[in-house]
DNA sequence: CAGAACCTACTTATATGCAGGTAGACATGT
DNA sequence: ACATGTCTACCTGCATATAAGTAGGTTCTG
């Protein structure tokens, strides 16, 4: 995990690409192997089994947005921006051609998916949905958010409103996603 | 197609079922069989090829839904009453535990899917959006609903939505996908 | 030289699909 | 009536490809 040099930055970075391209199911690390001109066994010495693969990858995944978030945070981002972050952190990631979200593209096939990878996904979906539903409090106190449905709830649908968006954006186009995140703001109260 | 003997249905029923839990490449064959008491050779009589089979059960879906809908327009339903049979099918598919739409479920991984399964799946997904631009265009004009963006935009709005909350809500539970429909409702000026 | 990185070569399991066979239903013609 | 042929549904058995993972060797590097 602590162990980052560049070929398992880059295994990770092709297992992140088509996990969400394609799923648990839809990819092996032939795919990865290939695009990094190393072997499949190669893989394996970092990661003996898929589930270790994309279990680490979930778990680095939730780090990550902890990070970028605290930085954020730090350098005194309002909920707006924290938000933006997030909606900006999607369209980056459409525009890299990854049709869902990592715990989006971890749902499909759940239950049949290894323990680790079902935990880790937890984890990563009930990080992003408090970190969501703290900015939304924070805005909704400060004012910078307007809605009256409960917070949770409200943190919830702006979580499956972007998966699903997400999804159909996928085969739709970019405007849909664009449109979509509008539509989020616009149900936050949110005008720019 | 118009050979509907009990175990082409069986086939067709778990299929759905698999695919909707799963996705394209999360079950096979054998899984269909085994619920069956068949053998795989066997269902490769009705579908020599798995992209037969999800084609079929695409195009078979298309067919089905027109039908309910022609249904419900003849025995004089109002939009809402059309759109809400929409949301019960979502409500029942959940409780089936389907966890996303088929055309949603043939999204992930769209781009290496056999041709005819994508070229089906686009049908029955602008089927389905064609659909509800049309009932909200009606409902908006007699007065049933009441939103101010634009009728096709709303309409990929509407499906997004269900898309994700099905995501969502296959791990966080029924009441999440109750929630998103009673949002989308809202959103269309749908208080009842 | 110790360990990390990467390899070859193998095993095992599963998915997909084809070839061809059998058993029973049904149909027909004499 | 019955012998014949044909069709459907389902089967056994096989071929091929790929996935996932193991064992153990090589090479490079600090």
């Amino acid at each position: 995990m602590t162990d980052m040099n560049p070929t398992n930055q880059q295994i990770l970075h092709y297992a992140r690409h088509f996990l969400q391209c394609r799923g648990y199911n839809g990819f092996s690390y032939k795919d990865i192997s290939q695009k990094l001109g190393i072997k499949n066994a190669s893989i394996h010495h970092y990661y003996p089994k898929k589930e270790d693969l994309v279990a680490a990858l979930l778990e680095e995944g939730r780090k990550n947005f902890a990070t970028s978030i605290a930085q954020i945070v730090e350098s005194g981002g309002s909920a707006r921006e924290q938000l933006q972050y997030y909606f900006n952190r999607a369209l980056q990631e459409f525009d890299e051609g990854k049709c869902i979200c990592p715990p989006g593209s971890v749902i499909i096939g759940f239950e049949e998916l290894p323990e680790e990878v079902k935990n880790q996904n937890l984890l990563l979906l009930d990080h992003i949905l408090d970190w969501i539903t703290n900015v939304l409090r924070t805005g909704l106190e400060k004012g910078e958010f307007n809605f009256s449905d409960p917070v949770e709830a409200h943190a919830e649908e702006v979580v499956e409103t972007l998966m699903g968006a997400r999804l159909l954006s996928s085969i739709k186009g970019r405007k849909t996603l664009v449109r979509a995140i509008s539509s989020i703001k616009s149900g936050l109260g949110w005008k720019d």
